[in-house]
RNA sequence: GGGCGAUUAACUCAGGGGUAGAGUGUCACGUUGACAUCGUGGAAGUCAUUGGUUCAAAUCCAAUAUCGCCCA
């Protein structure tokens, strides 16, 4: 790229950014966020999903947010009370851990040091200085969402919904303690959720090891990935049909290093196909072992400390070490003893904190769990009756099928960040649920019948419980208000699909459990965004694309047609910085059409006078009408690529590329009697564009809509036009002349005849219909095809080209120019097609069954089909016989 | 292993019972009074394979192959 080429993509850039702070204060100014809410209307709401209050806006976001965004302002120009929910999510472990990093770097300060309290303090501190700076990014992308209303997870009313679910779920008996093997975060040293694991495949090793039969010389082999639990081991369980180890049932087996005793049982769960068919169990650190031992009643030995090191439970040599480095020392010691029987290299799963990216263990605590599986049911009702829609409607199936399978929520964390769990304890252990310590100790007393010491319990809840009641907690419930009233349920939901098990299915559990009625009618599901080549992005792999970067290169208008364009029904999206590039010469491209406008003083009038009597007037009229009903139609059935589409073919190629191009002549031309009415309805038209275009394109529609052509005073607030039925037109003259005026081009181009080279056409014929045409937009037609003049004649030149356009020849003079030989091919080439297509309609015709069965307006196409090629064919072959008579 | 999806022009993808469209790229020509981030024109496809349903299949169904995603 050269010097000047930088400094004009920097010019670009810079008055790109002007533009969008000028919509920007339009906006703010005319308050476009509400200024339209009435209550007599139709409400629209939507509710954004709350990205996490410490996150960057990525191209993800950027995706989701713009669709929202086109439907937030599409609703809004269409006259309804629209409302769109903003806010950030407190983001537990992740906000936790930012703030931890930060105070350790720069204060050296650890949390523990610190003390709940102090710490908390910090967390707040740095969540108003440094968090939501995704919401600011989201404005710069055009986001224009209903920012005075924005909520965080964490603010008062929302913490007091929380609250007041976790009482409620409780009482209902659908929330209760347990003590459960949980998902366990050494690291963090906290619970998380099955969604919050990721299983990685990792090479590893399966170890044999060989136990020994109480008072036998007899052994029977284990297999094990994590030798490590061994220590924690109290059965082995084989299965009851094995024939191989039927006698052995109700034996003991010796374990090495502990010399604990522990029984040999049946069980299906052993499958007598995999490895030796016996399998050793440790109840206390393996999901299915927990199973097992409950049924066999076994023992459970619990060998971990809360970090992952091994506790009092092992022998003395391994306590306090890490549970990795007992492994190692585990296995040499089991060789020593000739217990080892063999090891196999084997890739298998291995579960990972999608946070901390630390092992998780399964870890035996007690911890506060919610009865998925209850409140599935209405969810899955909601979905299967179809008060809830999900479009694709594929991903229904996701829905139904995780809520099938679905398992009890563990929703408390041993975190500090986040709402507090509003359980007191007394000190034997019973516990009392209550809004508040005064509330839990008048339930004490109850018991009790005297005043005892009571402490909260110190865990938080999952974030997703409180992203949960999004839908109706920014709303200000429990407490009734005309928002809650207006706005649940929303209308619809924009979601990528790897959040419709986080988020969607306990919005909808959750709220159809406080609300009655499912949080919204309509989940949109869109695609991920990919790297060019398909790959996810990840900032290890470094093919990250950051919208931030893109915004500042190309603008966020670029970006958020690019996104809306590929937007397809239950697709990814590969994205590469081309396609911006391509539709960032789009945008360019109507700014060059508004500069032609302004140029030829193009006004605005009242839209009384808008009776267009000039056909390409009437022509361009009618496609705009046609585009407008054709892109809002899309929009609500959530066909954003299509809409884009219909937007970029009609523009570009039908008001650009013909409309202004064929009204240039008239323009220049004071005099002619249409001028005043062409300027007119192209000003008519182009503000119209700009209207249906707004939503996809605010910055530069919004520019140009208010400040450059005045057509009014906040395009964000304007009506969508309502152009059904306001054009009629169907004379076809304009798209004959276009056909006309192409093929005439095409012929210039195939034949070598120089662009500046005026022709001439000749045409023997009458025929009062195409006659008309041609003469009606003779202007026209010399200046876009470069032609001279069009005459009848009863002899043409015999050294012509010839063009067949509706059964009727045109020939071009072009004595010495053209070369027979060449034309003649030309002619045959297209007579050979036509002949095709002919042969294939008559196999059709002949075809009794066709006949018979296909609906008579498919028949009745066929033959005029037929009709309309025999007769061109005929015309062809005149114009061949021709040549081949010079 | 279970489920879902994809396979259409060189690339990226729409479409969807009456034999194909777009954007990008490519080739040729062109600086004509909005625009070279442009204009005009051209070339380019057995719609993965094999069966079935149908008067008619790229489109619906089934199987196969390859690829991807989700869940175990």
């Amino acid at each position: 790229m050269s010097a000047t080429d930088k400094s004009k993509n920097a010019n670009k850039a810079h008055s790109i950014k002007k533009i969008e702070d000028i919509s920007d204060s339009i906006w703010s100014d005319n308050k476009i966020d509400s200024a339209n809410n009435s209550l007599s209307k139709e409400p629209w709401c939507i509710m954004m999903p709350p990205p996490n209050v410490t996150g960057h806006l990525h191209i993800g976001h950027a995706l989701n947010m713009t669709l929202q965004d086109v439907l937030t302002r599409f609703w809004r120009m269409n006259a309804r009370n629209v409302f769109w929910q903003p806010g950030t999510d407190h983001a537990g472990i992740a906000t936790q851990m930012v703030v931890e990093r930060d105070l350790l770097e720069k204060k050296n300060l650890s949390r523990k040091k610190m003390g709940r309290e102090k710490f908390l303090n910090e967390v707040w501190k740095w969540k108003e200085t440094s968090g939501g700076q995704i919401l600011k990014q989201l404005k710069r992308l055009g986001a224009s969402a209903n920012w005075s209303r924005e909520r965080f997870t964490l603010d008062e009313g929302l913490s007091n919904a929380v609250k007041k679910v976790f009482i409620k779920l409780f009482n209902d008996k659908l929330i209760y303690r347990d003590k459960r093997l949980v998902n366990w975060d050494t690291k963090l040293q906290t619970a998380i959720s099955d969604l919050e694991v990721i299983q990685k495949e990792k090479k590893g090793n399966s170890w044999h090891f060989k136990y020994p039969i109480e008072n036998t010389k007899q052994v029977i082999v284990v297999a094990t990935t994590r030798p490590e639990t061994m220590l924690g081991d109290t059965a082995v369980a084989v299965n009851p049909d094995d024939k191989r180890y039927k006698k052995l049932i109700g034996k003991n087996v010796v374990m090495p290093i502990t010399n604990r005793k522990i029984p040999i049982v049946a069980d299906k769960y052993a499958d007598p196909a995999k490895g030796t068919g016996a399998v050793k169990i440790t109840p206390a650190h393996d999901f299915n072992d927990f199973e097992v031992g409950r049924t066999n009643n076994l023992q459970v030995i619990n060998i971990l400390n809360s970090d992952g090191s091994l506790n009092d439970n092992v022998p003395a040599e391994y306590r306090g070490l890490d549970r990795l480095d007992v492994r190692d020392k585990i296995v040499s010691r089991m060789k020593e003893m000739g217990c080892l029987d063999k090891v196999e290299e084997t890739i298998h799963f291995v579960p990972y904190g999608d946070r901390s990216d630390t092992i998780i263990e399964p870890y035996l605590t007690d911890q506060w769990f919610i009865d998925a599986k209850t409140l599935s049911i209405p969810a899955v009702e909601a979905v299967k009756k179809g008060k809830t829609i999900f479009i694709p409607k594929t991903w229904e199936n996701t829905y139904f099928d995780w809520m099938k399978n679905i398992e009890p929520w563990c929703i408390s964390r041993q975190l500090w960040w986040g709402h507090r769990i509003p359980a007191w304890f007394a000190e034997d252990g019973n516990f009392f649920v209550a809004e508040s310590e005064e509330e839990a100790k008048k339930l004490a007393m109850k018991l009790y019948k005297k005043d005892v010491d009571l402490k909260q319990d110190p865990d938080v809840l999952d974030t997703w419980f409180s992203s949960g009641l999004w839908p109706f907690s920014t709303l200000g419930w429990p407490d009734s208000n005309d928002y809650l009233k207006k706005y649940y349920p929303g209308n619809s939901l924009v979601t990528g699909f790897d959040i419709i098990f986080f988020w969607v299915a306990r919005m909808m559990m959750l709220g159809i459990y406080c609300m009655k009625e499912p949080p919204f009618k309509e989940v949109y599901v869109h695609g991920l965004i990919r790297d060019s080549r398909g790959q996810k992005m990840s900032k290890s792999k470094g093919n990250v694309i950051d919208p931030i970067i893109l915004m500042d290169k190309y603008g966020a208008d670029s970006l958020r047609f690019t996104l809306v364009s590929l937007a397809t029904y239950g697709r990814d999206i590969k994205l590469s910085e081309e396609r911006i590039v391509g539709y960032r010469n789009f945008i360019t491209k109507i700014t060059n059409a508004s500069r032609f406008l302004k140029m030829n003083n193009c006004k605005l009038y009242s839209s009384a006078e808008l009776d267009f009597k000039l056909p390409v007037n009437k022509w361009i009229n009618f496609h705009l009408a046609k585009t407008s009903f054709k892109v809002s139609q899309h929009i609500k059935v959530y066909r954003f690529n299509e809409a884009a589409n219909t937007l970029y073919q009609f523009i570009w190629h039908k008001f650009c590329d013909w409309y202004l191009e064929i009204i240039k002549p008239i323009l220049l031309d004071e005099k002619n009697e249409y001028y005043e009415e062409t300027k007119k309805s192209c000003a008519h038209v182009f503000s119209k564009i700009l209207c249906i275009l707004h939503p996809f394109v605010p910055f530069h529609t919004e520019y140009l809509y208010t400040k450059i052509h005045n057509f009014g005073t906040c395009l964000a607030l304007e009506k969508w036009p309502d152009l059904n039925d306001a054009y009629e037109y169907d004379d076809g003259q304009i798209d004959w002349i276009i056909k006309f005026i192409s093929e005439i081009r095409s012929l210039r181009d195939i034949l070598n005849i120089p662009h500046n080279q005026l022709i001439y056409i000749e045409y023997k014929d009458r025929n009062s219909k195409f006659d008309g045409y041609i003469n009606n937009n003779l202007n026209i037609i010399k200046k876009l095809s470069n032609v001279d003049r069009i005459r009848v004649t009863n002899n043409a030149h015999k050294q012509s080209a010839q063009m067949i356009i509706d059964e009727r020849t045109y020939y071009i003079p072009l004595e010495g120019v053209i070369d027979i030989d060449t034309e003649l091919e030309r002619l045959k080439k297209e007579l050979s097609k036509i002949n095709d297509e002919v042969l294939r309609i008559d196999e059709k015709l002949s075809n009794e069954g066709f006949i018979k069965n296909a609906p008579e307006q498919v028949i009745k196409e066929q033959n005029d089909k037929k009709n309309q090629l025999e007769l061109t064919k005929n015309s062809i072959t005149v114009a061949v016989d021709r040549l081949i008579d010079v």
